[in-house]
RNA sequence: CGGGGAGUAGCGCAGCGGUAGCGCACCUGCUUUGGGGGCAGGAGGUCGAGGGUUCAAAUCCCUCCUCCCCGACCA
């Protein structure tokens, strides 16, 4: 592509609204532009280098046996109140009506994909299958950030398996982490597969792939020696020795009006009361209304264990030992109310806790002296320097962005989907077993720009850049000569099946130089009076800033001998 | 959705009651030619929108819209 005729801007001042680098480089180097708020438009380097994500995940993919197919973005909005979805995911749902009736933006494709294949598959013979799609999704984000990392349109390809067995299911999920694994090592990013937790969509065991950034929007958990990594929703801390505390009595003190911790430390401040010396009692039921209370340290949040949900008033109703915003540990047990510690209460003490009784709390409260627990647990969130739970070793979190997700489903969309069923062997219908894989595509260029780039502009890995090669010729509207020459070399480079930018722009050297790095190809070949006259060009790896110089005619055989990009044959479908 | 900030030329910004400016980018000419060079000339604006105050509003007041940051939320 010769830079005369490429629709091509750089700025040199980023937009002032760009605030992650990686958003700001994108902008300034011309690979996209802001149409709205978490809507962007990819100009055509930004296309090439998303085409080229799309190419990694299309070779893996298929490598890997799923089947690419398109499914519409437009959907009925019955398809979704199959699955109850329509009103769980109504606050991102983008909705519109037509003379078809109620239509929503897909946000996602489980109801659709699942629907389909149940047109289509009815036998255990016709199992397993694996399709995908890349495609647009809409999500209605309360608040899009860092330009392509959280869109309101974004691009994910998804993967969805469908097994007549769990153990299919299981063996098709390690057939695409695997797959995860050379997608994202080919796109360059340093990932973490971290264990996660499920969250809305369901299901059973799920792996995120996490790539450390400034601009994650979440946090893993890491063991420093070991290789345990987790989200933090999911990780769990080991177990702790008591911990030696100072014995103190236990003591009532009326507090009214302070239900809660940050009330209580107020109140107590001038004893010097931090919230880490609370203990957060937290009242749960169990499916069948009974009365369950977790205990983690007052500056940890809760993980609500599964097959549990939180109180509510009719709940307190019900358990008048239970005094909402006043609860404590002391005398549960003898109430029949389980009691459900966290590791780290165990390593803490005395506590101020509530009283069970309205307007009160109790400092001193001692464990195995005030209270019992009956079962330890990970039941907080985890913080940096807990104990590993498989080694002890501190763990620390990381911050990092979420590039890939999988999931083993189950039968939570098979079951609520109508006829996602097979026959088996014995002419016994059963739902499919389900797995699903995405990849957030057009997040993609910003999570690599934000781990390659440097203080003068990007530096796409080899197999992500819009162009292998980029050609400056310097001067060539004063030189014939230089322009000859870089004409036959992008004709020749190109021939050899390179996919080269060529400068040919008439602008001083120094700019050519500046929107070279700022582009960030691999390589850059140089065309200049001076090197010509000596029958060389020089080549400069921008990654490293090294330099060489090629005698002419080795330059094409050197370059082409290059390991690199090259443009896909056929352009996405949207 | 709560808190904070910002909307003036393509981008970055100044101006904050007296009728529109600067840098970069853009156009013309000259000059320069290995790291965003120099000189001269030029074009480009419903100052986010609507309403109000005033002799006079980019500037003060009200309403709305948009955008960004922090938080909440997040398959």
């Amino acid at each position: 592509m010769r830079m005369s005729r490429l629709l091509l801007r750089t700025l040199r001042d980023a937009p002032s609204d760009a605030e992650a680098i990686s958003h700001q480089l994108l902008v300034r180097a011309g690979y996209i532009r802001r149409a709205a708020s978490g809507i962007y438009t990819f100009l055509p380097l930004g296309w090439q280098v998303l085409r080229n994500v799309e190419r990694v995940v299309r070779e893996e993919m298929d490598a890997a046996g799923a089947q690419e197919m398109l499914m519409p973005i437009l959907q009925p909005e019955e398809l979704w109140a199959q699955t109850g979805r329509l009103t769980t995911m109504d606050d991102i749902l983008f909705r519109l009506e037509g003379s078809g009736g109620k239509f929503v933006l897909a946000p996602t494709h489980e109801e659709l994909v699942t629907a389909t294949v149940a047109g289509e598959v009815d036998s255990y013979r016709d199992l397993p299958r694996n399709v995908y799609q890349i495609q647009f999704k809409y999500r209605d984000e309360a608040r899009p950030r860092f330009g392509l990392l959280r869109g309101r349109e974004f691009i994910m390809k998804d993967a969805y398996s469908f097994d007549a067995s769990q153990e299919g299911m299981r063996a098709s999920y390690q057939l695409m982490y695997d797959a995860y694994c050379r997608i994202f090592d080919r796109l360059g990013l340093t990932y973490t597969p971290v264990e996660a937790d499920a969250g809305a969509i369901g299901g059973d065991v799920n792996h995120e792939f996490m790539v450390p950034s400034s601009i994650g929007e979440d946090h893993f958990a890491r063991c420093t020696k070991g290789d345990y990594a987790a989200n933090v929703e999911a990780a769990e801390t080991g177990g702790r020795e008591p911990a030696d505390t100072p014995a103190e009595p236990l003591d009532e003190h009326h507090t009214p009006g302070r239900p809660g911790i940050d009330l209580v430390v107020d109140f107590f401040s001038d004893r010097g009361l931090t919230a880490g010396a609370m203990l957060k009692c937290l009242a749960l039921a169990d499916a069948d209304g009974n009365a369950v209370v977790v205990l983690v340290p007052g500056d940890r949040e809760v993980r609500v264990p599964h097959g549990l949900r939180p109180f509510e008033d009719d709940d307190f109703d019900r358990h008048p030992e239970l005094v909402k915003g006043y609860i404590g540990p002391m005398g549960l047990r003898e109430s029949g109310v389980r009691v459900l510690g966290d590791h780290a209460v165990r390593a803490g003490g005395p506590w101020v806790t509530g009283a069970n009784k309205a307007d009160h709390h109790v400092s001193g409260a001692t464990l195995g002296r005030d209270f019992t627990v009956a079962e330890w647990g990970s039941f907080a969130t985890v913080a940096d320097g807990d104990p590993c739970p498989r080694c002890g070793a501190p763990i620390e979190l990381v911050q990092s962005v979420e590039a890939g997700h999988t999931f083993q489903l189950g039968l939570t969309y098979s079951s609520k989907i109508p006829n996602a069923t097979f026959t088996d062997e014995e002419g016994v219908q059963h739902p499919y077993w389900m797995g699903c894989y995405g990849i957030g595509v057009s997040r993609a260029p910003a999570v690599i720009a934000e781990e390659h780039h440097d203080e003068a502009g990007l530096i796409w890995p080899v197999e992500i850049a819009p162009y292998q090669v980029h050609l400056l010729a310097l001067g060539a509207s004063r030189n014939a000569e230089v322009g000859a020459a870089a004409d036959t070399l992008y004709d020749d480079l190109s021939a050899a099946g390179a996919s080269v930018l060529y400068d040919d722009r008439d602008v001083a050297p120094g700019v050519k130089f500046a929107d070279a790095d700022l582009l960030g190809m691999p390589t850059q070949l140089i065309v200049g009076g001076k090197g010509l006259a000596r029958g060389i060009v020089e080549r400069k790896d921008r990654r490293s800033g090294e330099r060489d110089e090629l005698p002419l005619s080795d330059a094409v055989a050197a370059v082409a001998a290059t390991p690199g990009s090259r443009c896909p044959e056929e352009p996405g479908l949207y």
